[in-house]
Parts: C-alpha cells; structure tokens; sequence
RNA sequence: UCCCCUAUAGCUCAAUUGGUAGAGCGCCGGACUGUUAAUCCGUAGGUUCGUGGUUCGAGUCCACGUGGGGGAGCCA
C-alpha cells in the first residue's frame, strides 16, 4: 500500500526514508539550484513540501515536467521544516513523473467559481474544497451506520425498482425496457405496459418507507440508506433528482420517541464531525460559511426546541416584523419562510414541529386523538429549513382504510401494506433524512449540487 | 413550472449615450527567493453562447432558443 500523506505529516521520525505518490498542486522554481514541491493525495486537506535539490539524478530532464496536475512518485529523507507552514517535509533523493499534466489542465493554482467546477466534475475532486467535501461525505456515511449498527438496527435494502405506484411522495421516474419509437398500445390507445420487462408500468423508489416497514415488523429497529429518485422539475439550490436518504423504522415506538432518535441521530453525526474531520470543518469555517463552527459547536451541547404546529402557529401569528408573504392561518401548511423565521429568528436552533393538520400530510401518519392532526414531524435547521421528516404510523386497520377511500386511494393497491395492519400489529414510527442537506448544512455549502459527486437535475445528468 | 438576474481570453471579471476588445490570475520566456495560491519584468492568447432583427455601425438595443445563478412551489 502506498503510504499516505496524512500519515506522513503526522510522522516525527526524522531522518527515516519515506515514500509518496500524489499530484501537484505546486512547484516553486529557485534558480539557485532547487525547487519546493507541493503534493496532494486525498488523504487529507494538507499538502506535503518537497525539496527537490537540482544534485539528485534526473533533476534537469524532469523537473521542467512536473506541472500542477501531474502525478508523481518521491522518495526522500523526512526532514524536519525550517520554515513556516509546515511541520515536516521531504528532502527528495528520487522523483518519478507518473503521468504528464498539460500546461491547458482546466484545474488551476487559483480559485474556482463552483459553477465552473460543475462543469469539471471529473476532476473536481482534487480541488480542496471538493476533497474536504468527500472525505466529510465518506465520515458521514460510516457514521450512520456506526449510530444504527450500535443501536441493534438491521441495514435493510429495499428496493431500487418498484412497481407500485403507490408511494406518494412526488413524480416518479419511469423504467422501461419498451421501444419507445413504438411502444404496445391497448385498445384505448395508451401505452400498454403489461408488455414492458416487469409486466406493469414501474418506476424508480421514491421512498424506501413501504417497503423497509415490513422488515420493522419483523425485526425490530430497522434503517435504509440508499439512492432515492425525484421526477419533480425542482430547480433549486436544495433539490436533486437522484439523491440518498435514511430512513429508519423503530418498531414498538410512538412519535416521542421518534423525535427523540431524531434529535440523538443529528447530535451524534455533527459530533463526529467535529471530532474526526476538524481539519476539513476548519477548511469549511475558514473559506465557505465562518458560522458552521459555532453552530454545530452549539447543536451537539444544547437540545432542540420542540413545539407542536398550533403552537408553532401561535409563534409566527405573533411576529409581527417578519412581514411574510404568505399567510399564516391553523390548516394551511408552513411556507419556507414561516420555516426559517422559527429556526433563525425565534430559537436560532433546529425546532422539531410536530401533531401537523391530517389535511397536509400523508395517508399512513397516525391520526391523533383530537381528529384533526396526526402524528407527524418536521426536523428544521437554518438556512436549510426541513432536513428530517417522520411520522408514527397508522398501526390501526380500520382507521388506515377509511383514511386511504378519504383521500381516494384504492387499498387494493396497498394489499400488503395492510397486511401488516391485520397480522400482529405495533405502535411504529420513523423519519426520513436527506444527505445531501445534512452535508450542506454541516459543511455552509450553499449549492446541494457541490456536495454529491455527480449531481442530478433538471436538464443535466452529465458524467 | 413561475419570477428576477446572467453568458466577453483557459479561469475571474471590466468595456461610458451604440463608435478600433481590456485587466488580474494561469500558461510560456526571463529575473529573484527557505518558498507557502511566492514576488518582479515581458510575450502570446478573442467567431463577445446560438439564431434572427433594428442601425451607417451592435459586446452593448429587441425577439426567440440554450446554458448558468438567485428566489418561489414541490419535498428530503
């Protein structure tokens, strides 16, 4: 394995031999006989400086090659830096150009807009910000699993492809195998998907929920975490068509208790930023969003506020600066920036709103008691709004029923959704989390497209 | 999908009431330096997003298209 350079940087073993392999960011020339090298690997924000001395072999015929972008192979002598910067370096005895970077290489020694970078989503990963952007996605990502596995949660992986169109949660994505130049018509003349590969029309997951609660009831406490597609024409800084969520399920267990993994879930995660990627978090701090420190710094020591809807209702119907352009009136749903005034404004914290009007919210959240709400809850941050929506589930067959023929849904197509309801039913509740607007909010990146590799919108799926 | 803004050198941007296309950075050449996105001097680099229109004359004004940004809705 070829050693990295954040395992170097952190060596006190000067004068031992060490080897590198990475790309240039930058050379500085002195024509009185040497260069400084800098060199990036991707395994941490920081570069390692190369002393190249014009006596080591080859210096002339391959320094001139070494441009910023070029891969390369040092080996050296760990040296203690004399310089400001840096703590260790390498004194080169051996330089090997790997691979050769053209003078036109897109990625310059010079800032880049992210628009730009988008453009260049091939090589925006060797940037600073997009490296600190993976590495934060990849501590993220074993995180959760790390939260869930240590809880007693079972992964689940429910299915990509589905073939009940039943799941409500926006437009959703076709997958055919039909000729679309000319594809079976039935005797009205529409598209005959009993021909296509599934035998009916099916599409791309829009919420792994349906599915995963069938593993709920039957072990418990269970999580996904996986791609989720969107067919809606979003064209916004929070909305991607292809994106990843987790959806845990906890079996036996009403809406408290699901704010309260909720809350314990997001705690966790921001302090294991904090913790393990304090490097990056400064990066973020120091050249994105100088807030993200203290926020996070104040979100892991302090609870969240919670209040339910009516009183949320009460809070905004008192703020009579804010001057919203929306109405705000018990029934009607809260707009973005109803959202962010209670957030930024009232509590300047996340606020879990919960026990929404049945009227605005899905068919499966449980009805309370009073009738006219049920059991759901919305998780908000600054500047982001809702990073978490969840529910306790209508556990109660009959009342499930009447509440899909209320909304004219058919139950013959939630069969096996109801199934659950009649054998052996329990109190259970869970919540979705979008990633990408965990990572935006963790990291002050304003654009959801520069915190996935390869991002996925309206008029745009490139690489 | 709606509203607003926007597209000029490799990148980031400027160009007065419509009148010969400019800078910084990067590249290349040179100078200098235990340097830190080094610094200094110089060279090269352009079908001003596309199509059409107004005009003696369009980077600039108008229409349509496409891409990008901000906001809204939908939501995570």
């Amino acid at each position: 394995m070829t050693p990295r350079i954040k395992d170097i940087l952190l060596s006190t073993d000067f004068g031992s031999e060490v080897m590198t392999r990475g790309w240039v960011r930058s050379r500085r020339d002195s024509k009185s006989g040497f260069c400084f090298l800098v060199i990036n690997d991707g395994s941490c924000l920081a570069d390692l400086q190369i002393i190249v001395d014009e006596s080591i072999p080859g210096y002339h015929e391959s320094i001139g090659g070494l441009l910023t972008g070029a891969s390369v192979e040092i080996r050296g002598e760990l040296v203690e830096s004399p310089a400001k910067g840096q703590n260790v370096e390498v004194k080169a005895t051996e330089i090997h150009l790997i691979g050769s970077c053209p003078p036109e290489y897109p990625l310059q020694k010079k800032r880049h807009s992210f628009e730009f970078l988008r453009e260049i989503a091939h090589l925006r990963p060797r940037s600073n910000t997009f490296g600190a952007i993976s590495r934060v996605r990849n501590r993220l990502s074993f995180a959760i699993h790390e939260f869930f596995q240590s809880r007693g949660f079972l992964y689940v992986h429910t299915p990509i492809v589905t073939s009940s169109d039943c799941e409500g949660a926006g437009e959703m994505f076709t997958v055919t195998t039909l000729d679309m130049e000319n594809p079976p018509k039935d005797s009205n003349g529409k598209v005959d998907f009993s021909h296509d590969f599934f035998g009916k029309r099916s599409h791309l997951t829009v919420s792994g929920q349906l599915n995963v609660e069938t593993h709920c009831l039957a072990l418990g406490n269970v999580y996904t975490f996986g791609p989720t597609f969107r067919a809606e024409n979003s064209n916004t800084s929070r909305h991607l068509a292809e994106f990843w969520m987790i959806e845990p399920e906890i079996a036996f267990c009403d809406l408290g208790g699901d704010m309260d993994l909720a809350e314990e879930f997001l705690r966790h995660l921001l302090g294991v930023l904090l913790e393990d990627c304090a490097a990056d978090m400064k990066f973020f701090n120091d050249r994105i969003d100088n807030t993200v420190l203290a926020t996070l710094e104040h979100i892991v020591a302090s609870n969240f506020e919670r209040l339910s809807y009516t009183e949320a209702i009460d809070e905004l119907l008192k703020a009579k600066s804010a001057n919203f352009e929306y109405p705000v009136k018990w029934g009607l749903d809260l707009q973005s920036e109803h959202e962010r005034w209670l957030t930024e404004k009232v509590f300047k914290k996340p606020v879990i709103l919960y026990d929404y009007p049945r009227d605005i919210k899905a068919f499966y959240m449980r009805q309370n008691e009073d009738e006219k709400t049920v059991a759901a809850m919305d998780v908000l941050v600054p500047k982001i709004g809702e990073i978490i929506g969840g529910s306790q589930r209508e556990d109660r067959h009959d009342v499930l029923v009447a509440r899909m023929k209320e909304l004219d849904l058919n139950p013959d197509d939630y069969w096996w959704y109801l199934d659950l309801r009649r054998y052996g039913s329990v109190p259970h509740a869970g919540f979705g989390l979008g990633f990408e607007r965990l990572i935006q909010f963790a990291t002050g990146m304003q654009n959801i497209r520069d915190v996935i590799p390869f991002p996925r919108v309206p008029n745009n799926a490139s690489f």
